[in-house]
DNA sequence: ACATGATCGTTACATATGAAATGAATGTCA
DNA sequence: TGACATTCATTTCATATGTAACGATCATGT
């Protein structure tokens, strides 16, 4: 005679913790930087994904950092105003951009790097070997099984 | 003589992962009722809170599932344009809103359960016990984490 | 070479978002 | 009771976002 039957709990709910966990985390993280060097999260994608692949054009930023090329182009163009990159055209194809981080944009990430780290060390610290483990275990098993569904966009919001 | 020390690797770093998963995870799960019953993620969040305390406020509902109260106004108005939600105002105290689930909000609602709780069960079933277990604990611990920083909002994007 | 189609980066436009301000209602305290 | 501060929900306004369109460049096939 219980109406409780299929009542959802959100705070239960696999996605909706997902999302809290994952919003809280970011917010913390880009306090480290946000105001100190005024980059955004996107701002600091490009940044970071520039640091490891030096010459690569939006398409490239797009396909590796979970950002669709609008915001990637949006986020390029703002770094650029800034200074901490630089946008020339690649002499093979010159569609292509070749953006490249500047020595300020060096200097800033050089200055992040090590706040992201230690922030992530620090969160990482409360959880032991096992738990570090699992957690990358049911990041692969969740993605693959993402994979599997087609509405799930394989690596960004949106292609196009 | 490598530079490659401190560079920071983007796939592996934990707030990069979770918002990656968290986005991906959520776009998936929207699709299963973005479209059929033109809601929204926030929208959907209030919906599943009103179906477990009735008539409640939009701060309450602010302070429970992780939404700014503006997102919780807009998304209560929407709502109850679609006919999915009453407001009326408290009676004990008039700055307060009643705000309940329509019959119609209700049947949403039950058709909106089995597919959330679906596509759930379909994630978790790659996971084995311990992977549950230990993504269990490893909610709790950043939570209690994020906790003792101040900059981390203790619950959602920002209260005021 | 040339037409057709695809790809790259950007822009246009409509919508979404959030911080601050607003109006209405209540609480507080002298 | 009457200022004064607080709280609630909404609105305002500036910015952010994403889809679709765009111009420019390249690839392909004839």
């Amino acid at each position: 005679m219980d109406d409780e039957t299929d009542l959802l709990d959100l705070e239960t709910f696999l996605p909706y913790r997902l999302a809290v966990i994952a919003a809280r985390v970011s917010k913390s993280m880009s306090v480290l930087y946000a105001e100190k060097f005024g980059i955004s999260i996107a701002e600091w994608r490009v940044i970071a994904h520039l640091a490891r692949s030096e010459r690569v054009s939006v398409r490239d930023i797009h396909a590796c950092v979970n950002l669709d090329k609008v915001k990637v182009s949006r986020a390029v163009s703002r770094l650029e105003e800034a200074g901490l990159v630089l946008k020339a055209s690649n002499a093979a194809d010159n569609r292509l951009l070749d953006i490249t981080l500047s020595e300020k944009g060096w200097s800033v990430y050089r200055q992040i790097v090590p706040l992201a780290s230690g922030f992530e060390a620090d969160l990482l610290s409360v959880l032991d070997g096992a738990e570090r483990a699992a957690l990358e275990r049911v990041f692969e098993k969740l993605h693959a099984r993402l994979d599997e569904n087609p509405d799930a966009p394989r690596h960004s919001p949106r292609e196009s």
